[in-house]
DNA sequence: TTCGTAGTTTATAATGATTCTAAATAGGTG
DNA sequence: CACCTATTTAGAATCATTATAAACTACGAA
């Protein structure tokens, strides 16, 4: 499996619960958002034995830590999480509740002028919120 | 009152709890942040009566909806509203967890170079998460 | 290979923000 | 005032997420 020295690497043991997991969210063409109630049925569909729920959530969390999977800040009544670890940006279509990737050159350079005394940028995303 | 018209005008009617809810949001020099636990505290201390959970609930989406208050995407568990309603952008304090106005000239113009067949731009905010 | 231990999984309970409900109250109009 | 509807309210319900604690497992050491 290619997953198990990602894992290991990581200081992940590699379970069979953890590489199923990494098959749904990693072993695909495209990468795309999900919140844990989709991953779920997701895994569901294309596994056969049961991951506990909980398993699920530590699991998202362990990666979301290591890197593997991002947060995306939205207000949703639940959290989506992104296999697009790239820095990138997102609309959100607010009437079917979908995001979309906005690549980094599909956003012109982003100048952030204002400094905060002993802080670094972390980050800069922007959402696009779209309607009809 | 000066807020009596305002709520008027918005087909909402003045009652003494929205009344009072606008002296604690609106009544001030500088626009804030808030989740409606903060809010709720925040009544409390400067009002003498108490006004009900579910109330503050209410007028904060009614005030949302009427565009009297922003709700601000960031991924927390509880939700941020904002009293200033300009086009502008956010720093999030990672550690402190706090949010920081970023005035629309402080970023410099954002152009969105990707379409969506269909749907329009309603709204472009940009979050700049900082660390230490 | 077997053991020991820490890491992991799991069912289930607990938490907590938000929404719902339905009864009481209050604003506005004639 | 009299009426109607909007609003307020306490409390219950919902539901995503986190905590718990017991069972299970990966894996290095003996
Ligand atoms: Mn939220
Ligand atoms: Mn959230
Ligand atoms: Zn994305
Ligand atoms: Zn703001």
């Amino acid at each position: 499996m290619k997953y198990i020295e990602k894992l290991r690497n990581s200081g992940l043991r590699p379970t069979k619960q953890r590489l199923q997991i990494c098959e749904v969210l990693f072993n695909t063409e495209k990468t795309f958002h999900f919140t844990i109630n989709e991953l779920n049925q997701k895994i569901k569909r294309q596994i056969n034995n049961k991951i506990s729920l909980a398993t699920i959530y530590n699991t998202v969390h362990a990666f979301e830590k290591k890197g593997y999977l991002k947060q995306i800040p939205i207000n949703s009544n639940q959290t989506y999480f992104d296999t697009n670890v790239s820095h990138h940006h997102h609309f959100y279509d607010l009437k079917d509740e979908k995001l979309i990737d906005l690549e980094n050159s599909d956003v012109g350079p982003i100048n952030i002028l204002k400094k905060i005394n002993g802080k670094k940028i972390k980050s800069v995303e922007v959402l696009v919120k779209l309607e009809d």
